[in-house]
DNA sequence: TTTCGAAATGTTATAATATTCTATTATATC
DNA sequence: GATATAATAGAATATTATAACATTTCGAAA
């Protein structure tokens, strides 16, 4: 069941990219992940075949964490013949080129607005809304990387998964 | 199969206990955690039982992150009818109060050395020895605090694992 | 344009991780 | 000792992920 997206954005602040805006255009959001994905895909020489680009739509759809059997059965509705592995397959292309992030703590997976920048990613993820902000601080990314170094650690990668409430649902609490 | 621990600390740098010292007394560690968990059960009025001793102690024998099946499986040889249930319900004791910390990018549990004092911790990974040190560096914690706070986000839990290769490692592989 | 090799997909089965549910037993307190 | 609570037993099942092998598709080289 997709989270409930609220219509209209009360809090008159600043707006604030790492949670999807209140009332954003969820549609033009799929599409514009869609032809990004298209686009770098082009650039890199990467087939975008029809399976992969169906299932990140269907992750950029959920539009929060979803996981590899609800995807499935997504995907079941247009390939009748959609297994396990043709899920897995598609999310392993998508997570290797950064179209679609794993979190590692729920076991889900969700869809990456910048796949073109390079970048080491913080997922904030609300445990009233369910759904997850990217935060792409590189100040928290060099601070870890230099306190690794520091015990002698060379880094590859960093799962940084932040689990708290968004302002969103902060202030739905607060009525 | 458990890590083969080097027997000699042949750096000559300055301790490094974020990773357990090369040719470190072992059963020493392990009757430590021990002990140490008893004395914090007995602090806070928790029960101790056979069952949570025993998965303790099969936690840190690996020394490693250790799968709950593979913790079953051991727990077997001292009690025959153990079933995943036994294993899970140990575990859930066992982290909620902070004697085992549970690696979610392996899916895997590793003891903690600190079960007394309250702490964020950040876990480096080494993927040659599959090692897994505990950072617990407190501006860590507080610089990602803050920027979450920054995007409006409250947070109550953090998962840092980051993967690469330790010193050790390193040095062995330099020659 | 044919052919060939690599990449992607199909298909079946199974491995690995984790939970639900109901019943029973142990423990601490009164 | 009665009793309420916490812990454990045990069976079944849910959920997540991969192995292994066959077939198809695609693009580049001949």
């Amino acid at each position: 069941m997709p989270p409930n997206i609220p219509e209209t954005n009360l809090s008159g602040k600043a707006p604030d990219t790492t949670f999807p805006a209140r009332g954003h255009d969820h549609r033009t959001c799929i599409a514009d992940a869609l032809d990004a994905a298209d686009r770098v895909c082009r650039e890199r020489n990467l087939r975008f075949t029809r399976i992969r680009k169906s299932v990140l739509e269907i992750v950029w759809n959920r539009h929060a964490p979803i996981g590899a059997y609800d995807i499935l059965d997504a995907l079941r509705a247009e390939r009748r013949t959609a297994a396990p592995p043709t899920v897995y397959r598609a999310l392993d292309f998508l997570v290797e080129h950064g179209f679609v992030h794993k979190i590692e703590s729920l076991n889900a997976f969700v869809g990456c607005g910048h796949p073109d920048d390079d970048h080491v990613a913080q997922f904030l993820i609300c445990g009233d809304c369910r759904q997850v902000g990217e935060l792409e601080d590189p100040e928290i990314a060099r601070l870890i990387a230099s306190k690794a170094a520091h015990a002698g650690f060379d880094v590859s990668r960093q799962t940084i998964e932040i689990e708290g409430r968004c302002r969103n649902c902060a202030e739905a609490a607060r009525g």
